[in-house]
DNA sequence: AATGCGGGGCT
DNA sequence: AGCCCAGCATT
């Protein structure tokens, strides 16, 4: 294994004269507020930052406290996480806010965080690390690609990746550490274009020694985009139409256009929009002037 | 171990 | 036109 020993303390260095100015980093890593950090942690699980800043301002502006977010009716949660996608995060960070109002008060470990919905190994390693110093890494995106570079292994598989990340932890900084490698994997060692001369860990990166940063890890093949079809109804215009609350799980729950799936062809998406149309009484699709 | 889940940015 | 993004829950 890499000896990781030097690389920490340049990491750090780093981070101190590099690391991004973020709304959430509050005060020293390892006592940030718990509350804060949670929600931008779930906000940016599979989301950029440039696009969890916006949601960040608007979610606190609604909901300031964990109390306010537990006491919130759902629709006025799902209102503010509106556009951001994977909406499952909401639903579940509400309903975690209910049971920590509840127990009034946060987890003060990274078995307590892990416990709540919407948590996982990531994010509860994340506020454990950053809101009471726990010595937990956190493995996602950014690390398993940090880290596949610096120790030059192109099949990172999860295992391998925890067992490096933990190996490099510095156990005296543990939310510094994490938030530099994440923030060295956003603004440094990016998955196309990597700026190696600007790295603090290029001297001893496998990867930079080999010439060809962007070979770590290897992708993995990915599976067949499997395609689906529908047919949407208007009813209505841009300042009023119809709506429905969609089934299943695509977007389940939620307000959306009268939709109707098309399994094959050009007779089904006929078939479909006639079954819209039957829906709402609208008759023959001629009768639209079409 | 694989899959579904949103939406947008980057190359 | 792919690939990726501070992943998690479910199967």
């Amino acid at each position: 294994m890499t000896d990781f020993a030097p690389l920490r303390a340049r990491l750090l260095e780093w981070f101190a004269a590099q690391g991004r100015d973020l709304p959430w980093r509050v005060g020293a890593p390892g006592q940030r507020d718990p509350y804060r950090t949670w929600v931008s942690e779930v906000l940016l699980q599979q989301t950029q930052v440039a696009r969890g800043r916006e949601y960040y301002a608007r979610f606190l502006a609604a909901f300031p406290s964990v109390d306010d977010l537990a006491a919130a009716p759902g629709d006025a949660v799902l209102k503010a996480w509106e556009g951001c996608g994977y909406y499952a995060r909401a639903r579940n960070l509400h309903r975690a806010a209910q049971m920590v109002s509840a127990a009034g008060a946060f987890p003060d470990s990274y078995a307590g965080w892990l416990a709540l919905p919407g948590i996982g190994p990531y994010t509860a390693a994340a506020l454990a690390s950053l809101t009471a110093g726990e010595a937990r890494a956190v493995n996602d995106g950014n690390v398993r690609r940090v880290l596949a570079r610096v120790c030059g292994e192109r099949g990172a598989t999860p295992a391998w990746v925890q067992a490096a990340a933990d190996a490099f932890l510095n156990p005296q900084h543990p939310g510094a550490h994490n938030e530099a490698l994440m923030d060295l994997g956003a603004t440094i060692c990016t998955p196309r274009t990597p700026r190696c001369l600007e790295c603090p860990l290029r001297t001893g990166c496998a990867a930079y020694a080999a010439g060809q940063p962007t070979a770590y890890p290897a992708p993995k093949p990915r599976a067949a985009v499997k395609e689906q079809r529908a047919v949407a109804l208007l009813i209505g215009n841009a300042e009023a139409a119809v709506l429905e609350t969609r089934s299943g799980k695509l977007l389940g729950g939620l307000a959306g256009l009268p939709t109707c799936d098309v399994t094959a062809g050009q007779a089904s998406a006929e078939a479909a929009l006639q079954t819209l149309l039957d829906r709402y009484g609208l008759g023959a699709r001629s009768r639209l002037g079409r």
